[in-house]
DNA sequence: TTTCTATCGGACATTTTTGTCCATCTTCTT
DNA sequence: AAGAAGATGGACAAAAATGTCCGATAGAAA
């Protein structure tokens, strides 16, 4: 229902909000979230051009979220690189009745229209004060355990 | 969100639904839901496979639902072509929390599930109980306007 | 039995998505 | 100044989704 790509984006800025005001280099994050690394500098790209996250070159660079986690809802992440399409008129192309759709895709569209909700108003700081038995990316033996911070 | 795929599969059977105690050919299918008729025809045989539709080969032949239009939910539908795949294990490969999901992936398959019900429960008789201006596949110009029955 | 009209299913073409590779540019550190 | 670390972007490869074509097969009607 969801692309990879949107699993990866969504797994790359979860990874960032952990320690999210400095930089962490694609590799890093790829290490982190278990996914291609080129890809992922391929999704980050995009997430760079969307706004969502900052690129700082050269040594030391890396990616960073933009704003804090608090500000940033996954529905921003989600439409950064694979936007969510609500059905605004008949996709069968019949002409006359504009925004009216028929029963069949007015539930397509409801539908649609939860999801884009239910991340609109779903923050990344929330997916961080988890407080089930396991933390936001899956680590489950280790504690806390960011990123390597430096020592 | 939804596959071309699944679209297609739903706009058939709400096609044969509109008259479904008899067989209907894949070309009839095909203009009045406006697709490409031989990508549907490869959609029938899946849903053919999956018994939601039987098929009636030779002259007058044709594809019929399999059961009454209020005993086929939408998610037989969708899950006959493109399954919905839940996220029942972190799919970052992390051992040892078995169906323990992180936030993250907690949020993603929530959304999931709520689609997934949405759909179980709507029946493909609901979306012919149309109240609203626009009728079941879009046409609004015509009448009731079916297929072409035989006159 | 012949013919007509359907589905069946394999092969193939196109497009989109996903994944990989590498040369280049930028910035920091030494 | 030189080297190391990192983003950038183009080219390409592989896989999946979508779309097209056509011969084979089955059943009903003539």
């Amino acid at each position: 229902m969801f692309s990879h790509t949107v699993e990866y984006a969504l797994r790359a800025v979860a990874a960032l909000a952990e320690d999210w005001e400095r930089p962490h280099a694609v590799q890093k994050i790829a290490e982190r979230t278990k996914m291609p690394n080129d890809y992922l500098a391929k999704v980050m790209q995009a997430l760079c051009r969307a706004g969502v996250v900052n690129a700082i070159r050269g040594r030391h660079g890396g990616y960073q979220l933009a704003q804090a986690p608090n500000q940033l809802s996954l529905l921003t992440v989600i439409n950064a690189v694979d936007p969510i399409k609500r059905i605004d008129r008949c996709p069968l192309g019949l002409p006359g009745h504009g925004p009216n759709l028929c029963p069949l895709h007015r539930r397509l569209d409801d539908s649609i229209r939860e999801t884009e909700n239910t991340f609109r108003y779903t923050t990344l700081a929330e997916l961080l004060e988890s407080t089930g038995p396991v933390r936001p990316l899956c680590p489950v033996d280790e504690p806390p355990a960011l990123f390597h911070v430096a020592t």
